[in-house]
RNA sequence: GCCCCUGUAGCUCAGGGGAUAGAGCAGCGGUUUCCUAAACCGUUGGUCGGAAGUUCGAUUCUUCCCAGGGGCGCCA
């Protein structure tokens, strides 16, 4: 927000100079603190449309922007850089509109209700939630929450690949692991069946609830009854382990359904429409090369049913049909291929592909006393997202897994999040808050807590810690808007140690309830409380809990 | 062979067309009659994978090369 009126200041004293500015310049906050607080580029800029040497023009334009008694000091540095110090009493103002915001500070109308939707994890049900599912529905839902928080209307969704062949094959294995609890000799375990325990559990409920009358159904309606229950139960156990995560959906999307609804028939006639399909060896193909595929897709093969790739599709239609313009789909690194595909639908059925945005989550490797834990999901060896919110709990895995972009392989060190001590960065910011929290704790205790924080207060905060952190407070805004535009939740972790650092800085360099003096004391209680709200609304962002006491 | 991602300090990673490239951890040396030492202060450590190009200026952009990870089904 201070850049933001700095810019402002700089284009209303260029105008009153009549210098031209069609050229976009910048302003930022300098790597090096001695050049000041921020930093404009704009004299190197426009150095040229204006035929002036970059400093000749710089001088100009500081000579008119000192007139403005926000500023301190107003310099021209290097080979052109206007370098600003802001006038205490600027931060104290923009101080006072922070404080006053509360729990609505850096709410905007931004994305002025545009209709996102966010397509994540959509694993299949054939087994529990792994960690790249973690890691998905970490990062998917706080791309979300930023972007509600910024005025998009996003929602959440969880398409459900309940109708492909891989439900076959977990109803089979069921049945396998039935045999074998009515001590069915079954010789080894087929290598195409989910190996994973949670078979042998569903088997042993099943039987608890149903016994051998399962036995009794023919072969057909066993493998659907079977079916059904294995999703059933599958489904509820996915979905609660993304509550344990809270990650609450807004929609859950059938395949099955989606199927049922005679939407899969539809989307071949449209394609057959647009004339972008052929027969060839018995099958249905969709000439996608057409429109930039590196090969053609088989819609329905020669034995009749469908690939994945049609229901996929029209799911992707009824987002568009809901009146959502943006679909992203947060997609593991597996899927890349997938991608040339889609896009060339999107454009045969005449629909703009930029609407569609594909996100990749880069891999998961988990670390364990130093050495990489394999895992194989056909051998049932997979380190599941129930495990690491056991193993180092919600805060924790969240935290660790939007501290990275997306684009970057993500190494997870079990030990690491399991430290409660100072390697540990989650710990440090929560560590931040809870000493506010004791603060304030202490002030109420010795009575200095006032009623409400008084205007007359703000020019005690002058020290340059204190100036730093109103700086800070004031980025949050525009952090938020990037996060939501360029897709990078992961910026919020970096701000907050950044946040968190300064609160420990402060706190071990100055007695905030002293006894000496009530105002003083009150005006830093202000600072910090309202940086401990600021604090409450990054991590509610992140999903991750600010706690009072550690 | 083709496609995607990555390469920045001992480790895990931020950053980004500009002024002296950052953080945490690890290492070394300090700080507690005082609001939580899960903290703070000081210090060691880098030819930003390599080469060429664009630019007044490249660690950042482009191309090529090298290294690591992943993907290339009538699976989903």
């Amino acid at each position: 927000m201070i850049k933001e009126i700095i810019h402002a200041h700089l284009v209303t004293s260029l105008d009153k100079l009549g210098i031209s500015h069609a050229k976009e310049f910048s302003v930022e906050v300098p790597n090096i603190t001695e050049y000041g607080d921020y930093s404009s580029n704009c004299a190197m800029i426009l150095a040229k449309e204006n035929k002036k040497a970059p400093k000749a023009l710089a001088e100009i334009i500081v000579k008119e922007i000192k007139k403005n008694k926000d500023y301190k000091k107003v310099s021209v540095a290097g080979p052109g850089f206007i370098n600003f110090q802001l006038a205490p009493a600027f931060f104290q103002r923009i101080f006072w509109e922070i404080h006053k915001a509360g729990a609505d500070y850096a709410t905007s109308d931004f994305g002025q209700g545009e209709k996102v939707l966010i397509e994540f994890i959509s694993a299949n049900p054939t087994g529990p939630l792994n960690i790249v599912n973690a890691r998905a529905a970490a990062f998917g839902d706080t791309l979300y929450r930023v972007m509600q928080k910024t005025g998009y209307k996003p929602a959440r969704e969880f398409y459900i690949n309940d109708a492909g062949n891989q439900v076959d094959i977990l109803a089979e294995s069921l049945e396998l692991r039935l045999r074998e609890l009515h001590g069915e000799k079954i010789g080894e375990f087929p290598y195409e069946a989910y190996h994973g325990d949670y078979v042998k559990h569903l088997a042993q409920k099943l039987n608890a609830n149903e016994g051998v009358r399962v036995f009794m159904m023919t072969e057909k309606d066993r493998m659907e009854h079977l079916k059904e229950f294995a999703l059933n139960e599958i489904l509820e156990m996915q979905r609660l382990s993304l509550e344990r995560f809270d990650v609450i959906f807004d929609g859950w999307v059938s395949e099955k359904t989606l199927r049922s609804e005679g939407v899969v028939e539809e989307v071949l006639s449209y394609l057959t429409e647009a004339d972008c399909t052929y027969e060839k060896d018995d099958a249905i193909w969709f000439a996608s090369t057409k429109y930039g595929d590196d090969k053609d897709r088989v819609l329905m093969k020669s034995d009749g049913s469908i690939t994945y790739f049609v229901p996929d599709l029209a799911y992707h239609l009824t987002k568009i049909q809901r009146g959502f313009s943006t679909l992203i789909d947060i997609f593991g690194p597996d899927h890349h291929g997938y991608v040339p595909r889609i896009k060339a639908a999107f454009k045969a059925l005449g629909y703009d592909d930029k609407m569609l945005e594909i996100i990749f989550l880069q891999q998961v490797n988990l670390f364990e006393s130093g050495e990489r834990v394999k895992m194989s999901k056909r051998a049932g060896k997979i380190v599941t997202m129930d495990d690491l919110i056991n193993e180092v709990g919600k805060d924790a895995a969240r935290y660790f897994f939007i501290a990275r972009k997306a684009s970057a392989h993500l190494n997870f060190d079990l030990e690491l999040a399991l430290k409660q001590n100072n390697e540990n960065p989650v710990y440090y910011c929560q560590y931040a808050h809870a000493r506010i929290c004791s603060i304030i704790k202490k002030a109420k205790k010795d009575k200095v807590w006032p009623k409400t924080f008084k205007k007359e207060l703000l020019v005690k905060l002058n020290k340059p810690e204190e100036l730093s952190i109103i700086q800070k407070l004031s980025d949050l805004p525009e952090l938020l808007t990037l996060i939501a535009i360029y897709r990078e939740p992961h910026r919020l972790t970096t701000y907050l140690e950044e946040l968190s650092a300064m609160v420990h800085k402060y706190y071990a360099r100055y007695q905030i309830v002293s006894s000496k003096s009530k105002t003083l004391s009150q005006a830093r209680l202000m600072l910090l409380y309202t940086v401990k709200n600021v604090m409450a609304i990054v991590f509610e962002l992140m999903g991750i809990s600010a706690p009072e006491k550690m």
